[in-house]
DNA sequence: TGCTCTGGTGCAAGCGCTTGCATTATGAGG
DNA sequence: CCTCATAATGCAAGCGCTTGCACCAGAGCA
């Protein structure tokens, strides 16, 4: 069941129909009341192949995240979602599950489908991708990776700030042995998180103590993350997780020691999702602004002009959200 | 650029790349190899709409769900698209934000897509959907909605089975005043829930007293169930949610509350999604095999051939899982 | 009445690919 | 060296839609 069809049952040529539908040029009111009529008749629902193929551009966005599990990755999804539906457009997700293979193939199926724009919110990304991206210049917008290019929006978070506000907070509580709980990943931005932390733990000199553990990027590995810290001597009085996700298993991992938070050890998160609420006790972290983010890549993908010449940027300072997962550091030894 | 393309600089047709593309007839090596480097040299990537306008079928299945912000319908995507991967087809999702009449778009923008199947694990359906689909002939599997039809596969969970778990166990451990915690909706599966729960109550007679409340399907309309709750009189000792994502919200009132999980009052979820074991206490509450279920939905959507005669049906009973925020009724009254 | 103008509509050429069939290399057997 | 299967490849017709352009009927004007 086709335009044609439908076409012929209004008695009318395919032509009229199409632009019946697309709200082009000028029909004759009573025409295009007999083409509705037949549409609805007939149920008739338009390929989106078919069109996309003789249209040119789509109104579809295309976004590729890492791990739609992790609500951070989530939320910006949805925003982009609702932005986009608001103005008419779809969005097709990928999630690459920190695959760079599979990255790499979605990246290339999102161009075959000829999105409008493509957005990559990932862990870690390919140079020769962006560059690909420049050169067959379709319009994207990155998050948080890679070095900025012509036409390519670069929205970053300033994490070096974050990582300060929440050691200089810490230092204010008073505390003094301070873990870094974090990611294998030696690329992108969740190691920036961690180098960051040691360069700052070292500017505060000799006076304060620190260590970093390693683990898995979720709820299990930050349990894991406290069994490896505590199975060496080291007795931190602060626990600073990379994402929000693991430090749910910090605190889950503490409570089953029996290590009271934040009497003995206050925990904080990245990212404020609404996890971090829910958990026990409700988690200090710092919040990104996920609904701006979205709106941002919303915005870049379908701003009518990309000032093409500069490569654009846009800095995201995260902010301190005090909850009760933090305090005062132990007094006693 | 185009198969075209790669066509001229590889020096032979269109149709031999295509051949080549698709592991189609028989190519010479040579050939193949030649066009491969054509490809390789030029970053083709092929047109998935041409491909599909071409083709007929693609190997796309669309998945529609209500709320992908909801763990459960999360996992079941994950799922589906682990197994899609695993067998060389990629799945399409579409949320409905409990919208019938998105989601009504959703399905016809997703067959106008002509995907190889679509899933439906919403909450409500409009049965003229399934009539469309069924006269289709479209490929179909949905998740607790809807009543069978011809070749729609369908599976349930048997919620009347898990209810009435939840209940035994609870009244085993001497609860007589209890209070559902559900949702709005007053159609599909969670009203569902909710009526089972009257009929479970009332056979117990007037031994056991109980009440119900719903606000919204999430963290906060459990808070807001809760405020609700205690603005009357009743005072249960047991809080059967209809959703672990709303007993999240309970248990958190509840504690700020001041009321003692499990020791005034006993929580029970449903689901058993990530969030239950990371909350405090960990969430007592009814498995439903997300995993199972995705991959029944994936051979629903492919099995070669479905048996186009009955109405296929599959019944899943959920499991009750006893963590900690479940335990014995306090004695006194 | 004959002319131009313009609102409405139809025609037909693609969009980039697949695929059945025709056609041409290729090599084995006579 | 020719014949004829058979293996390789090319041709061309679509798939269902959009869109520039041609066309036609009336309205308005001289």
């Amino acid at each position: 069941m086709s335009l044609e069809d439908v076409a012929q049952r209004a008695r009318v040529s395919p032509a009229t129909v199409s632009r019946v539908l697309n709200n082009l040029g000028v029909v004759k009111s009573s025409t295009r009341a007999r083409v509705l009529k037949a549409i609805e008749e007939l149920k008739y629902y338009p390929n989106v192949h078919a069109r996309a193929l003789a249209g040119g551009v789509s109104r579809t966005l295309g976004l590729i995240v890492s791990n739609l599990e992790n609500p951070f990755f989530l939320d910006i999804f949805r925003v982009l979602e609702q932005e986009a539906h608001a103005h008419g457009y779809e969005v097709l997700v990928a999630n690459t599950d920190y695959d760079l293979q599979w990255q790499n193939s979605s990246v290339k199926l999102m161009l075959g489908r000829r999105v409008a724009g493509l957005a990559l919110v990932v862990s870690e990304i390919d140079p020769a991708v962006l560059d690909e991206l420049e050169q067959r210049k379709v319009r994207a917008v990155v998050y948080d990776v890679g070095s900025p290019r012509r036409g390519i929006l670069s929205i970053k978070c300033n994490y070096r700030k974050g990582v300060e506000r929440v050691a200089e907070y810490l230092r204010s509580m008073g505390h003094k042995r301070i873990a870094f709980v974090g990611h294998h990943t030696t690329l992108g931005p969740l190691s920036d998180r961690k180098s960051t932390f040691i360069d700052v733990m070292q500017r505060y000199g000799p006076d304060v103590q620190f260590t970093t553990v390693a683990d898995s990027d979720d709820y299990a590995g930050g349990r894991r993350a406290v069994q490896q810290l505590y199975s060496s001597n080291f007795r931190p009085t602060a626990i600073l997780c990379v994402n929000d996700f693991m430090a749910a298993g910090v605190l889950r991992q503490l409570r089953d020691m029996g290590v009271d938070v934040p009497g003995q050890v206050s925990v904080t998160g990245f990212d404020n999702i609404t996890l971090s609420e829910i958990v026990y006790p409700a988690l200090t972290t710092l919040h990104i602004p996920r609904d701006q983010i979205g709106r941002q890549i919303f915005a870049g993908l379908t701003e009518p002009k990309p000032s093409t010449k500069v490569p654009q940027e846009i800095i995201i300072t995260p902010e301190l959200v005090v909850r009760e997962s933090t305090g005062r550091a132990p007094t006693e030894s």
